[in-house]
DNA sequence: GTAATAGTGTCTTTAAGACACTATGTA
DNA sequence: TACATAGTGTCTTAAAGACACTATTAC
């Protein structure tokens, strides 16, 4: 039998089939490192665990738009410019209840409305990232507390977080995701220690300027930083229709 | 209520739960251009249009084993080495049907063995890609008959092979994909071919040997294609564990 | 003035593009 | 021998790394 006959005699009561959710891999750079947000939970499995804010896929709902109403609902969020599938992930027992098959999303936000996010909502928390050196990544990550102590992730989501990771450095050079995490006005040595935090690794200061300049990306405004003790950098805005 | 309480008390019966599918795109090279394995649809809807191999995903199977089942299934071929997810297509109304969402995998196998899966089954042709010029892709691609007419594509179809065809182009060159079109042992002209008609564009020939060998995947075997009426090449092979 | 960082000039290194050249097989 | 393609030498160009230097502001 073709799919096409079977689905001319599909009764949707017939089969049974998996549920479907949307987890946000929601990163920021805190103190030069990458830091996500995640939830903690309060029952089982994985009690006391964290995980990944997500939330069931509506029947007549587009994932996308999934995506967008579980960063306002479970975070209070609203839809911030851009929210990127990642991968999918379903493995039978990822989910030792039933079978879901999730479609991970992930967004860079500023510092400032992770953290507002955490404060208004008890169960979430910013949770920084001990990400092994630049060049070789393995499959997961873990995170740690402030204290440093790694904290247990539940479900797969140390493999989700790796491939944000993951993705998020294969990104950094040739899209403006960076820009995410800066505010309006910045300057090159914002820029450039967001990527030195997203990389995880160190870069080289005239060739970091003469790359960023010359992708046409940004554009001076004449005006400076102020409040520094020390000679104060040019501020530096995202051209217009950089979107992408 | 939170997701974790949600599930706490979930019933399975309870809420409308989408399908999900996997969708393959299996592609070659064939006279220095791109090509796709389509299945011919026979009944509606999109009736007579060519469609992606598909099935639906197994309540307890994963979903890298659905797209091997499915390989198998549909196409009559064994699991091939790597068939890697590409992204995952939810639109509500993609399938003008029922919600379907599909989980896109694609894998490049050598056109022997599409051509040969294509003899066994009637409903499986090997369909030529009409891609714009390398470098802007929008989101689509187009498929074009033996005689250059444009093929329809049913329903999302063509979204998916132009989300294919970009992540093909783009791991060109820091993955050893390309390799899966070619036998074991090839010469490095076969390897320019092959990246030539996936880029849709010309390459540098000292430039392209230097980049390959740097790399160093391949080695040199000292032996020499046969049946040329010029000097033969020398053939080379994949090293052992360059796997990805 | 000093301190501290912004910002640049320039040398070296690496790799790609261009293009002509040499090498080596078949017929 | 002629021919056709394999394979290379080398010049130019572009861009990254290294590193020291100058510039400018607060104090």
């Amino acid at each position: 039998m073709t799919e096409t006959e079977f689905l001319g005699s599909y009764d949707p009561q017939d089969f049974a089939r998996p549920s479907v959710t949307v987890d946000l891999v929601l990163m920021t750079v805190r103190a030069g490192k990458l830091a996500v947000l995640l939830q903690r939970r309060s029952d089982h499995p994985f009690k006391d665990q964290f995980a990944l804010p997500g939330g069931f896929v509506g029947i007549d709902e587009g994932l996308d738009k999934a995506a967008e109403r579980i960063l306002l609902s479970k975070v209070g969020l609203p839809a911030s410019g851009w929210l990127e599938q990642l991968y999918t992930f379903g493995a039978p027992a990822r989910d030792p209840r039933m079978r879901i098959i999730t479609v991970a999303y992930f967004a860079l936000l500023p510092l400032e409305v992770l953290g507002s996010a955490q404060e208004l909502r008890h169960d979430l928390e910013l949770v920084s990232l001990d990400v092994p050196w630049s060049g070789e990544l393995g499959g997961s990550v873990s995170a740690q507390a402030a204290e440093g102590a790694v904290l247990p992730l539940a479900f797969d989501h140390a493999d989700i977080l790796g491939t944000a990771v993951k993705r998020l450095r294969g990104k950094l050079d040739y899209s403006t995701i960076a820009f995410a995490l800066l505010p309006e006005l910045f300057t090159l040595r914002d820029l450039q220690d967001v990527h030195e935090a997203i990389l995880g690794s160190t870069l080289n200061k005239p060739a970091f300027r003469r790359r960023m300049l010359d992708k046409n990306w940004i554009e001076g405004t004449g005006e400076r930083e102020q409040g520094t003790s020390y000679r104060p950098a040019e501020l530096y805005r995202l051209k217009q229709d950089q979107g992408d």
